[in-house]
DNA sequence: AATGCGGGGGA
DNA sequence: TCCCCAGCATT
């Protein structure tokens, strides 16, 4: 096996792939709305929606979350669910609430102002090693390395380095070679040139090796393969999980022919903490048929919120669907239930429980997996059932 | 060191 | 449709 320290930059070599990077980066950087900006609270939003999620899913949500919070003040005032709406759709909620309570930080500890090194911002629930480069570097002009998918790809390429990517050894070199390329005049270009050279020319798949700035240093391409490094990693299998569901509705308040939903919000951890669902119950086992199914969303809705199928006034089947999460293939039994008006909930309630109108359900904090639901329930309906 | 945590884009 | 991508906290 290699060793961490036989990778490495001639200081010539350096200063070449330092100048042919920012050169490239200066003609053909992106323009997105967190750039060219000096405020470590927009780099910090950025860059806490950027972890795990591409840049082009990122934009519009940003765009969103700063005309609504304008600054770190007006994120530490927010309710949770205020900023759960805004999050809803982007995936690992956790990092809302990590922005919320590092906000709450900054305001109460730090004065409002971002820590400017990469250890003060460390200190932000959220913020690990990437975002902390990212922040110092972009934000405060630290000379200082970062490392994600993007760098750890390119320097892959460029040292021609095996073995799993994410094992200590190989990371401790990435880093290692990210400080020691970074340019101390412009640390923030040149970290953003790293990761946007991999987002669009150093690609995981058919790379554009004869556009590519640096081609000239990448051992990779020069051995003929560059999209041998790095080396696949294996995937873990998704765990099955099976759930019943049910749209449950009700006409609304008033003449029209509104309707509303009941939902009920998620506990406040584990997946999908604190959004906001159509009644669902975890089945132990995949269900027989959609009998059983029906049998057991129906049980729950009466145990949890009383509310006894029987009386519902009419009772639907919606199918069956399947979402996939990043370790979870969770297959979904979708029934509906319409309840007359005056339809009560009772019960000891173990979750928040509320009346939806349907025009307000976009107003909800909701995973993609619920929009699924809410969508197959609407094109059966248009189908007039 | 291993595991939990979403969702979207491109082949 | 399947395959691939991408940081941090917790335990």
């Amino acid at each position: 096996m290699p060793t961490d320290g036989e990778f490495t930059f001639e200081p010539t070599e350096r200063e070449a792939v330092r100048a042919a990077l920012l050169e490239w980066y200066d003609r053909h950087r992106r323009d997105l709305p967190w750039r060219d900006i000096e405020d470590p609270y927009r780099t910090w939003v950025a860059e806490m929606m950027l972890q795990q999620t591409q840049v082009a899913t990122v934009i519009d949500y940003y765009r969103r979350w700063m005309e609504r919070f304008p600054d770190v003040e007006s994120v530490a005032h927010a309710d949770i669910d205020e900023i759960l709406e805004l999050w809803q759709g982007l995936g690992y909620y956790r990092r809302a609430r990590f922005v919320h309570r590092s906000a709450r930080m900054v305001v109460d500890e730090y004065d409002g102002d971002f820590p400017s090194t990469v250890d003060g911002l460390e200190t932000l629930i959220g913020v690990g090693p990437y975002t902390a480069g990212a922040i110092a570097s972009i934000a405060f002009d630290r000379p200082v390395p970062l490392v994600d998918g993007n760098v750890e790809r390119v320097l892959s390429r460029l040292r021609a380095i095996t073995g799993d990517p994410k094992s200590s050894e190989n990371q401790s070199t990435y880093w290692r070679l990210a400080d020691d390329l970074v340019d101390p005049e412009r640390p923030g270009d040149f970290n953003q040139a790293m990761m946007e050279l991999g987002a669009t020319v150093c690609t995981p798949q058919n790379p554009s090796c004869l556009i590519c700035p640096v081609r000239q240093h990448c051992q990779g391409f020069e051995a003929g393969e560059p999209d041998a490094f790095p080396e696949p990693v294996e995937r873990s299998s998704k765990k099955p999980m099976s759930v019943a569901v049910s749209v449950v509705t009700r006409p609304a308040a008033g003449t029209g022919d509104e309707l509303e939903f009941l939902l009920m919000k998620r506990p406040e951890d584990g997946l999908l903490a604190g959004l906001w669902e159509m009644p669902t119950v975890e089945l132990d086992d995949e269900p027989d048929g959609q009998p059983e199914a029906l049998d057991a969303i129906g049980g729950f809705l009466d145990a949890s919120v009383g509310l006894d199928p029987e009386a519902a006034l009419e009772q639907g089947w919606l199918g069956t669907m399947t979402h996939l999460f990043s370790h979870i293939e969770m297959t979904m039994h979708l029934a509906a239930h319409h309840f007359p008006r005056g339809v009560t909930l009772r019960g000891e309630r173990e979750r928040p429980t509320k009346w939806v109108p349907a025009g307000e359900s976009e107003d909800v904090a909701m995973s993609a997996a619920g929009r699924k639901v809410m969508n197959r329930w609407r094109d059966n309906s248009a189908l007039g059932n």
